[in-house]
DNA sequence: GGCGTAATACTACAGATGTAATCGGAAGGT
DNA sequence: ACCTTCCGATTACATCTGTAGTATTACGCC
């Protein structure tokens, strides 16, 4: 399962395919290209999307002439992937000094902060429950 | 403030440099010969090295005939950015998600949630302070 | 039925990365 | 003054990635 090693603009595509859970090549490109200083060829995002698929990571179906692409994995998945793999690899585990580090900026949003705080109660809850 | 896109492998150097503060490339090549399954050679370490010290990551000083290299960034800096990229990229800024895929396995560690609890609250209260 | 067009497939290339052999020079032993 | 040996510097090379031009093919329209 360590085919999940995705580049950051592998992450993206994946990340328009997830929102609107099909695309064609020029749709996914006018997505892209909304972010301002970016402008991708056609067959730029082609050519990505040609190797995700290669490694599995996206189907394609054949709709008249062009190809429809859409996910082959989960959001789920690639996130919790990424979330461990960093807490592991750079913090060793440590989920304390993760949160530390997500928690340090001086613009946190309290909502946020609340659902956190929620989360974490909950699995304080579970932890319990489970001696 | 974008050189700080590194590797894994490159990660792992300086994880190194940043436990003993100072080492050599044999040192470095030891302790990352340390993980089984992994057998780099010293010329390899050295590169890798001299990779690093182009792009000013890590400094060395000439001890004898060798080198000795010490990290020229913090791992609090590195750590930093890392999940504040992560959090921005991939889940768009929403620390709540984040921490579900953190608090998300069954091996959390009671005494880990309890510093992350603490954390939270104190974030809560310094919220509340400052308004 | 031929042609233009639109979409994909193929080819290209530079930079980063992991991996390491080899070259060259300096330091030290004899 | 040599020869060996230890190191760093240089060179090499395959793979992955971003980026895109060019080739090819399949439709649909005249």
């Amino acid at each position: 399962m360590n085919e999940l090693q995705i580049s950051d603009l592998q992450h993206e595509i994946l990340s328009v395919l997830w929102d609107r859970e099909e695309a064609t090549v020029a749709q996914v490109q006018a997505e892209l290209n909304l972010s301002p200083d970016r402008e991708l060829a056609l067959t730029t995002v082609a050519t990505l999307l040609t190797r995700l698929r290669r490694r599995g990571l996206v189907d394609h179906r054949k709709e008249g002439r062009q190809y429809v692409y859409r996910a082959a994995i989960s959001q789920r998945e690639v996130r919790k992937t990424l979330v461990q793999d960093l807490s592991d690899r750079v913090f060793g585990g440590e989920l304390s000094a993760v949160v530390g580090h997500l928690l340090g900026g001086d613009d946190v949003d309290p909502e946020e902060l609340a659902r956190v705080k929620e989360l974490v109660l909950l699995k304080e809850r579970e932890l319990e429950d489970r001696s």
